[in-house]
DNA sequence: ATAGTTTGTGCGAATTCTTCGCAACTCGCA
DNA sequence: TGCGAGTTGCGAAGAATTCGCACAAACTAT
């Protein structure tokens, strides 16, 4: 009952589309909304871009995608599973590397006992200059 | 000569509108292009925001300002010499908290010694969830 | 299975934010 | 002063995201 059902399990009616989205979203990893209709469109040529963030929000909205801000500009989405690190994004090449969760384990507890804040570290990205770019 | 004339310093041309942009960006701490333009109006009603996006994209070029991510959105402003704190973004109240950068400081060390990373840790605010809203 | 209710989709238009093109202007320098 | 490059205002163009609405598809309950 777990496969073809997860959109169900979570009150959501299950569309085309909407597996469609979700699964662009779990192979592309970080994609944009324009990306993952593309991706879409291999398969379901008609998809409309609207469909496709109405469907990130509501997949969004009950946890099984994310968004995270790895530029400047708009979000890029990934699925929820795969929160397995932080992103190093260079200002300079625009080179998006990463990092494990553990390098800022501390300075997230540090942030948590002091302020009593809990951080999500991979919602925006670290930014900065990689070391190609000195 | 320092005064009126850092502009000029920097190689850039003395109108009246950059001026006023600056001061806006220095007095307001971080603000939104729309809220700079507002600001500027008191004193300039004329100023098209236009020009204001171009003079805080020229100012940010000299070094004079720096723009940040506090939100899921555009990027706010803030004078250059004035960066002393991370902002704690919270993500279900909205509330931006400040801290020291120095909460950091093992954390960029860490980049810094393992990946040669130089992260400028104020650009992208810290996303979570701030001892209010737990 | 079928009909009814609810939710989702496609499509085009509307928003919002930011950038451009260009003629008129003005700042700094000779 | 007077010239020439840099700036400005303005309207239009872009880019990204959201909305309104009629029609279609998915679930629910016969
Ligand atoms: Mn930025
Ligand atoms: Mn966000
Ligand atoms: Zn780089
Ligand atoms: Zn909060």
């Amino acid at each position: 009952m777990a496969d073809k059902h997860e959109l169900r399990d979570k009150g959501l009616r299950l569309t085309p589309q909407r597996e469609l989205v979700l699964a662009a979203v779990r192979e592309l990893g970080h994609s944009t909304p324009e990306e993952v209709a593309e991706k879409v469109r291999l398969t379901h040529p008609g998809i409309n871009l609207s469909t496709v963030y109405r469907n990130l929000e509501t997949l969004e909205n009950v946890g099984l995608v994310q968004h995270t801000h790895l530029g400047h500009g708009g979000a890029t989405y990934h699925a929820a599973e795969e929160l397995t690190h932080l992103h190093l994004v260079c200002g300079k090449c625009e080179a998006v590397g990463d990092a494990p969760l553990d390098v800022a384990a501390n300075f997230v507890n540090a942030l948590s006992d002091e302020y009593g804040f809990k951080t999500d570290v991979s919602h925006f990205a670290i930014y900065g200059t990689c070391s190609n770019c000195q």
